[in-house]
DNA sequence: CCCAGTTATGCTCGATGAGAGCATATTTTC
DNA sequence: GAAAATATGCTCTCATCGAGCATAACTGGG
């Protein structure tokens, strides 16, 4: 039996049964599902780390902005990422050149319905990266800083006193309610475990990977604004508090932060790095990206080192003058480290202030 | 006119629209959607890396074996984790201890649809790592050697003579073949380059992780058993010559190849081995079942200083004789360190034989 | 019981790489 | 022209890791 009629065969028996996926009857009684394409597009613009953002204006007031999104429609897309990329360029004007996908939520209630007969949504998201000298204009698309929404992972200044003032103080309260304790395999360890982890405290390092992980706690503590809009509990004594970064559509802010983490996890052992900068660029210009994107700062020399003794870079040759100082000699990708190592990358690790 | 009329216009054109997730417009145009999710659940038994795999039985003869999977029902399914830990459940008696997201694959024709009013299917694929006394035995699952599906990827006893008796002659005629010049930035390097970065050809290290990026050269080179299921072209001349590895059904060998890609990157910076052993064993053990996963030998003095000294286990006090010399001493996994150290894992290299 | 074989475990040596800082070169600015 | 600012080269030290030597403690065969 070939298994185009094995497929259809299957598809008329009981269910749920094993192994039936695309079943008829199982589509007409599963609620109906929709895939949403979501982009997290970011570049460097004056060493500023910033995203992509669009604004729906069909509905008149104060809505919220969001990543450019779409649906998945199947009959029009030959990929996922296809179909990414149609949505974006049709939103934003804008050819995604290096793309990535991130990871795919479907959690109920992150999408805010209130219309249980919607469809039930699973977010894809994506990572792009761009240099802005791409990008065309286009109304209602923007560019805005990520740190706008994540204020706390902003260590370009140091420790961002958000953490002291706001986080770390409702954070510890939040771990110290009283709760349902996470016998849910979900989260091995206890609340506050998890808090000193997550935001290095009592001794524990920050790690600037775990951006996802920290707005997943922020999430569930109900301190960030998505989390009352889809209805999770928030305590009172934190009403009228300020907010903790600005919220954006949906889960995507969720979507932003899983971005974050995987940017920073990534240009340590691939060189996407250099899909942030222009064709030429000197070396300082880009450790002012790679601290842009991880925050501290780097050891300049070392880092020179790092670089030009990894094969990344190559001199063109031309300088650059009114730099303030001595031209800096400039520098290009080498694409051929491609072809020499198996993982290049800017392998930093962040030193102090 | 104002950005927010310009929006609406823009909604009023042409279709597809932008922003419309979960319109009912959008619903009923976009062709229907269903999720798959799929299970690769891997443990290591007698030092052999092994994958929990379902025999569809509702048709007698000869159909293949595949993960366990099941649709995505949102009515029924919490979230998308929820409803992959109920399949299996279902299809294997087999409760899921750690369990991550690896990746939605939504690529048209990977589903072997003849019927095209057969729902698109997107797969989002998991890893689960498991110790096999967890395991229930139930009827039409078994556990296979990954190494079965990807015999390639087994340099436990050296470098695989299929390696340079098959693969590379193939991959070779297929590099020279000529071809539309990949001008799509899906694959910035030329098909030589590709073969040789990712087989270890020519000088090039073998990097254990990539075995995602080899299968899919595979498929794209038409040398894998989907590929021509797919409707894939393959050369007259390979017509006959033995299969490279078992065939899995639907994307599920795609799928599995991702999950290999995952657990051999994971472990090294994560402590996921202790996943795979039972509470308590020998550092001998430990390191075995790293090498079942990762495939070269590891120097074992080094091996027991990695782990000893990151503080990844402790000393249970009891020994293991029996081992056919000096006996060992048992531990135990030290679940404190997630506690102390941002990224502990098993940092280890792949020795030579 | 003793010896050979086997596995477990402790320790050292040398190469490599990364963090940190000193020193020099070459411009801009005043 | 001098001071300030930036770029760039070099060295020193320490941690880490690969590799190998040496010793310990058991099993099995004579």
């Amino acid at each position: 039996m070939s298994e185009a009629n094995l497929r259809r065969r299957t598809f008329e028996k009981a269910e749920p049964e094993i192994g039936r996926i695309g079943a008829n009857a199982a589509r007409s009684e599963h609620a109906v599902v929709e895939i949403g394409l979501n982009a997290a597009i970011v570049a460097v613009i004056d060493n500023e780390p910033v995203v992509l953002t669009v604004r729906d204006d069909a509905d008149a007031s104060g809505t919220l902005e969001g990543l450019p999104f779409g649906p998945f429609s199947p009959l029009d897309h030959r990929t996922l990422e296809g179909g990414l990329r149609s949505w974006v360029t049709r939103q934003t004007g804008l050819e995604l050149g290096y793309t990535e996908q991130l990871y795919s939520f479907g959690d109920r209630g992150r999408h805010a319905e209130t219309d249980d007969a919607a469809p039930h949504v699973v977010s894809i998201g994506y990572l792009a990266l761009t240099h802005p000298s791409n990008a065309a204009e286009v109304t209602g698309s923007a560019w805005r800083s990520w740190y706008q929404f994540f204020p706390w992972e902003d260590w370009r200044q140091g420790r961002p006193a958000l953490l002291t003032t706001q986080i770390e103080p409702r954070l510890k309260e939040w771990a110290e309610r009283p709760h349902r304790s996470s016998s849910a395999a979900a989260h091995p360890l206890e609340r506050a475990d998890r808090v000193r982890i997550c935001f290095g405290l009592d001794g524990a390092a920050w790690d600037e990977e775990k951006v996802l992980e920290r707005f997943e706690l922020l999430y569930e503590a109900g301190l960030v604004e998505e989390a009352q809009r889809d209805g999770r509990e928030a305590a009172q004594s934190w009403v009228g508090l300020p907010r903790l970064g600005a919220p954006l559509r949906f889960d995507h802010r969720r979507i932003l932060a899983t971005a974050m983490s995987r940017v920073r996890a990534k240009i340590k052992y691939r060189p996407v790095i250099f899909e942030l900068m222009p064709p030429d660029f000197t070396l300082f210009e880009l450790q002012r990206t790679v601290e842009a994107i991880l925050g501290p700062h780097l050891h300049k020399q070392n880092f020179r080192r790092l670089v030009e003794s990894a094969g990344l870079v190559e001199p063109t040759g031309d300088v650059k003058s009114q730099t303030g100082g001595r031209p800096a000699k400039l520098f290009r990708f080498r694409r051929e480290v491609l072809l020499e190592r198996p993982a290049p990358g800017v392998r930093v690790k962040p030193g102090r202030a």
